[in-house]
DNA sequence: ACCACTGACGCAAAGATTTCGCGTTAAGGT
DNA sequence: ACCTTAACGCGAAATCTTTGCGTCAGTGGT
């Protein structure tokens, strides 16, 4: 990873309050900021398993019957945590056209996305979510991005496909091959790769690359 | 569902041995089948909340500890449950042509897996797969429908695309509205549907008509 | 056909987690 | 400042999970 999402523990410095926003004020906040830590820590010492309700409760300071209460089981609360971390950090970086713009940021998604972190955290954000709201927002976030890509790529005169074009094209290939097909996020129908390694420096970096050569004519 | 993937509880007559095929014997293979049953059933009757280990040990004759043995906790047996039912039940249904074919069998693989179930189903499968086996075995089922529609369109003399682009363009968009966009399974970013549903009869059906013509030319 | 070997199961106790009722605290509004 | 009520802490009860040990049944060899 090298920079799109959240790295460090506790960056940010007011709670978000992603999951029910009854009462969001001082100390559900405070609670729900230090479970939040506390499952971001002992992710990092013990790994997600050997991770239990009682165990993060003891870290934060609150009770077990805290957690249960406001996030029903250890699922739905490392699916917050997850889909807090898949948060993008700023604006995609700005190349001077579409193709280089949306190339690299592709191949950016999908090292992050693929990597075993990303895969973890992408799968923890769609096993506990019921109504799948966790997962709407992780799309969103990608959502956004390509957005911002297109919207400037627009701004300059380029002629730019829809957003959900975009999304069909690129982004659901990308995320289906971590999800359904481990140990494929490379390669593509097409074409032999070029002599070796273009310009991105990871394994799937071509194949994301060609994603997005499939979405833009030319 | 119409029939693509299997419905009722037990129609196959051998056990299948999804998991651990150590010692696939006799013994073995009645409970796994026993325990498959009992899942079916009691998520038929209580739904899939509600459900526990020890009431799927009861319901199927067998102890709780050799559920916990076998499969180390329910999701885990919940994904092996969910990767057999999205099992397809046969070939796709030759229409004549590979616009025919793929557009038939996209539209009917989108209403079922977006329906309740197919996506509880897609879900259970994903969240209980530590090394993402039963998630790229689902992948496999849906590859190899295409392959096979792809093959048989090759064999009449057709021009057909590689397989893995059919996955990235047709397969791939679906499964990703499904987990990630709740309430968008249908809806494609091009020009307005035709006058009022062409062909078929689902919401979505435009949609997987749409990403079909996306893959093939002309 | 018989026998030894070994993986899988049942049983039951120990340990951990999850649920629940009730009193208390503190946030939000008037 | 006072009232209302969502959210928390505490502790007991219920439920689930793990583990050790004896037994049973498939598997392969003779």
């Amino acid at each position: 990873m090298t920079g799109r999402m959240k790295e460090g523990s506790g960056s940010g410095t007011a709670a978000k309050g992603s999951r029910k926003a009854a009462r969001p004020g001082g100390r559900s906040a405070r609670v729900q900021e230090s479970v939040h830590r506390a499952v971001r820590e002992l992710i990092g010492e013990r790994g997600r398993d050997g991770l239990t309700v009682p165990l993060v409760a003891a870290r934060a300071g609150v009770t077990p019957s805290t957690v249960y209460r406001r996030w029903g089981d250890l699922q739905e609360l490392l699916s917050d945590v997850a889909v807090e971390r898949l948060r993008p950090e700023g604006a995609p970086e700005d190349h001077g056209s579409l193709r280089a713009d949306f190339g690299a940021w592709a191949e950016q998604f999908l090292e992050e996305m693929a990597s075993a972190a990303g895969r973890a955290y992408i799968r923890d954000a769609l096993a506990g979510d019921p109504d799948g709201g966790n997962a709407g927002q992780c799309s969103a976030y990608a959502a956004e991005q390509v957005r911002i890509l297109l919207g400037r790529a627009a701004g300059r005169g380029e002629t730019v496909p829809e957003l959900e074009e975009a999304m069909d094209v690129v982004v659901a290939p990308i995320m289906y091959r971590i999800l359904f097909r481990p140990g494929a996020e490379t390669a593509v129908g097409e074409e032999q790769a070029g002599p070796a390694g273009a310009a991105g420096s990871g394994a799937g970096a071509d194949y994301a690359r060609r994603l997005v050569e499939r979405l833009l004519p030319g």
